[in-house]
DNA sequence: AGCACGCCGACT
DNA sequence: GTCGGCGTGCTC
């Protein structure tokens, strides 16, 4: 009798333990990693758990110890590295351990809700020769007596292996009958194989050779294959747009490959476009995976179970796919490392950048983070030499960078221009048009206006739902919140004044691409934002007319900024910059820097054109990220930015730590977060006394309504702390984990440290 | 999460 | 006297 060590799979903090169960081994072969059906509880119910250890004596006692009932694959789920994972995942993220596996399998596996797709083969029954059917088929004058089922033994020995009925039709039309009745006479017998669906079956893969590498991306790729060789290292590789950073990763995917080893390539969601994974099947060929959410859910478990059963060498996916269950791991590729969407937005708020670290660790792997805009704290980490920085100065094809310009729009108003656009964009876009080139419009924000608000009473229409403005969408003539869905009609008049003069104030793309259409009505316009590409191939579709010159000009939000390579853009207009520096969090200005310079490098990527163009308008020109991303200097605002962060102590140099509350009772919700916050005040005073430590660490501690304080419905009330960085903040952090562990409140919906965004 | 056990009020 | 409320605690 062996013993099986299982956590069973429920969300629960009570049963997120190890349970011992037995297994006869002689009868039922039960794998470390595993996904078992166990009996549990009282009431013996069926629940499924995962072998997390594997032991052949018993260490519990005064239990009746159970029986695991049956495995649920036949192989192990989980990889010894990523169970590992898991547990310092658990501690990391103060997740429950069921959360972290959870993240690392499809979800479609629990509850065993999928089925694999099989398709019914034929073949010639063992021991039967051609002849023999012949003969038995022949009437005794010599004629044929089923020349359909003759042919059919005659296909199948000709290929001399098994085939699918629908196969054998393509050759002999209507043979299903014959095969039918060869069946049943035993001449033939029948398997069943199992499919794997190709989500990629219909694109048309061309193959690609590596190109010769320049000398900085020549140094980049030895310094990682020296990585490789000693199995550790995290680089940085910091190049700017369209400096050739792909074909780096590819070149140290192709070394990994050629050794036997695996890699995986992660990539923002949003660049998962058909034409992306084209690239990447054209260079590594069949044993290439993909993962990502668009994926139905048969694709995505069948590329994952192809991944587990060792037939991909290469995975592309988005943030998940750092998850994936590679056995012989050495190289793990995160592009456009400074992108948001590596972080989970739901728990297990994993960071996919740290987990890629951590399990290189585990594994032995090498990281490449790669970024023309990293995000500060990377730089920093590089810089102090935890990460080693590689740096690709100049654009691969020997193109210009694109000549930015800044355009005051507080100068443009007082010229008596109040339109959206400013005369130097209007110039730009009739030049570009004018020669048949192609312009790129970014303004990030959807739908037609920002607000909608009566011109009598100030009267601002807000969702129901949530603590937000409306916003007007003009081809629907609805307002509708971009948080919870919801949507009504435009009133005709106010409801509070019953004036009818509303009016709406702001710019989206609706309005945007109305206004393009009023100054330019010959020119053909394309929009690309949520609205747009809400359907399954929507994205690909509006690119793919873009590219074939459909459109002169695309107009949208942050989708068009990233990733985007078309010769013919030589303009990029910034219709509104400050839209993104106002939030009130301490990343607004990087995050405002980083877009407008991946914007920016979507212009002007054709070496027989002359640079491109990019005019920026702005109602705050002498802001840091604004000027840094025309000058296309990233380490001017890295010096800037820093400085900032030091004085004014924000991360790196402190952290902060968020607890969010929500609920659908407001007074309560703000009760419990002023007890919460008495409570841990002192908790956290507590330790600094007993460290003897200056009070001062904690610099800053208090309780209030998020930013936006109702969503959905539900409150949301946060606890923010921010600590000094010091050799007491992981002792302070674990003294309030363990109060808030002590004192559980249902209320208390997550902890981050240092969010993403505070909203 | 789900189920049993247990200790209080309302009922035939 | 019993039926059923849901607070507490345990599940290999």
């Amino acid at each position: 009798m062996l013993y099986a060590k299982v956590l069973v799979d429920i969300a629960n903090t009570n049963v997120d333990k190890l349970f011992t169960y037995c297994f006869d081994n002689e009868e039922l072969s039960v794998l470390r990693g595993q996904r078992v059906l166990v009996p549990f509880g009282a009431g013996n119910k069926k629940i499924e758990g995962y072998v997390l250890e594997i032991t052949d004596e018993c260490e519990v006692s005064n239990v009746q110890i159970k029986r695991i009932i049956k495995t649920l694959e036949p192989y192990a789920v989980l990889k010894n590295d990523q169970i590992e994972l898991a547990y310092w995942m658990k501690e990391r993220y103060k997740c429950l351990l069921s959360m972290a596996l959870r993240v690392m399998i499809p979800a479609q596996l629990r509850g065993g809700r999928i089925k694999e797709k099989t398709e019914a083969l034929v073949m010639l029954k063992e021991g039967i020769t051609v002849d023999d059917v012949k003969a038995s088929l022949m009437s005794k004058n010599g004629a044929v007596k089923s020349p359909k089922q003759l042919e059919i033994i005659e296909l199948l020995a000709q290929v001399n292996s098994k085939m699918s009925v629908k196969d054998i039709c393509a050759f002999i039309p209507n043979a299903s009958a014959a095969v039918n009745a060869l069946l049943k006479k035993g001449i033939l017998v029948k398997s069943d194989h199992v499919l794997f669906r190709d989500p990629y079956a219909d694109i048309n893969i061309i193959s690609t050779k590596p190109l010769m590498l320049l000398e900085e991306q020549q140094s980049a790729f030895d310094a990682i294959c020296d990585g490789l060789d000693k199995k550790s290292g995290v680089f940085l590789l910091h190049g700017v747009t369209g400096s050739g950073k792909t074909e780096v990763y590819m070149q140290a995917i192709a070394k990994v490959i050629g050794e036997g080893g695996q890699a995986i390539l992660l990539v923002p969601e949003i660049s998962l476009t058909p034409q992306t994974v084209e690239r990447i099947k054209g260079r590594f060929g069949e044993r290439v995976a993909v993962l990502h959410s668009r994926l139905s859910h048969g694709e995505r478990y069948d590329e994952w179970r192809r991944i587990l059963l060792d037939k991909a060498d290469v995975v592309v996916g988005a943030r998940s796919a750092v998850f994936a269950p590679l056995q012989r791991l050495r190289l793990i590729v995160i592009d456009e490392e400074h992108e948001s969407s590596y972080s989970s937005e739901h728990s297990p708020r994993y960071s996919a950048n740290e987990i890629a670290i951590r399990r290189a660790k585990l594994t032995g792997s090498v990281v490449v983070l790669g970024s023309a805009t990293p995000k500060i704290e990377s730089y920093m980490k590089a810089k102090m030499g935890k990460y080693t920085l590689l740096t690709l100065k100049n654009r691969a094809n020997a193109h210009k960078m694109p000549n930015v310009e800044i355009v005051d729009m507080r100068e443009e108003f007082q010229n008596g221009n109040n339109s959206i656009f400013s005369t130097k964009l209007v110039n730009s876009l009739t030049d570009c048009f004018n020669k048949g080139e192609q312009a790129i419009l970014f303004i990030n924000r959807r739908g037609y206006s920002t607000f909608v608000s009566c011109r009598s009473c100030g009267y601002v229409f807000k969702c129901p739902n949530c603590d937000v403005s409306l916003v007007y969408h003009k081809y629907s003539n609805r307002l509708k919140c971009h948080y919870c869905g919801h949507s009504e009609p435009l009133p005709k008049k106010c409801p509070e004044c019953s004036s009818p003069y509303i009016k709406s104030f702001g710019v989206g793309t609706q309005q945007v691409e109305e206004q393009v259409k009023l100054l330019f009505p010959e020119i053909k316009t394309l929009r690309m934002d949520m609205d747009t590409t809400r359907t399954k191939n929507a994205h690909y579709e509006i690119l793919n007319k873009f590219y074939n010159g459909e459109a002169q000009v695309l107009i949208g939000t942050q989708m068009v900024a990233k990733g985007l390579d078309i010769k013919n853009v030589t303009l990029v207009g910034v219709i509104a910059a400050d839209a993104s520096l106002f939030h009130s969090d301490y990343r607004s200005a990087e995050r405002t820097f980083q877009l407008l310079t991946q914007v920016a490098g979507r212009a002007g990527r054709d070496s027989e054109k002359s640079g491109g163009e990019v005019v920026i308008q702005t109602y705050c020109p002498d802001h840091s990220a604004i000027i840094s991303a025309s000058n296309h200097d990233y380490e001017g605002f890295y010096a800037k930015e820093t400085a900032i962060r030091r004085s004014s102590m924000f991360p790196p140099y402190s952290l902060f730590l968020r607890l969010l509350f929500v609920g659908e009772n407001e007074e309560e919700l703000s009760a419990k977060s002023e007890k919460y916050l008495v409570a841990l005040e002192k908790v956290i005073k507590n330790v600094l006394a007993s460290q003897e430590a200056n009070e001062a660490e904690l610099m800053l501690m208090y309780s209030a309504p998020a930013p936006i304080k109702k969503r959905e419905g539900l409150y949301r009330y946060v606890i923010m702390i921010k600590l000094a960085r010091t050799k007491n903040t992981a002792q302070v952090l674990n003294a309030v984990y363990e109060y808030l562990e002590e004192h559980p409140c249902e209320l208390l919906l997550s902890s981050e440290i240092n969010p993403n965004d505070m909203i």
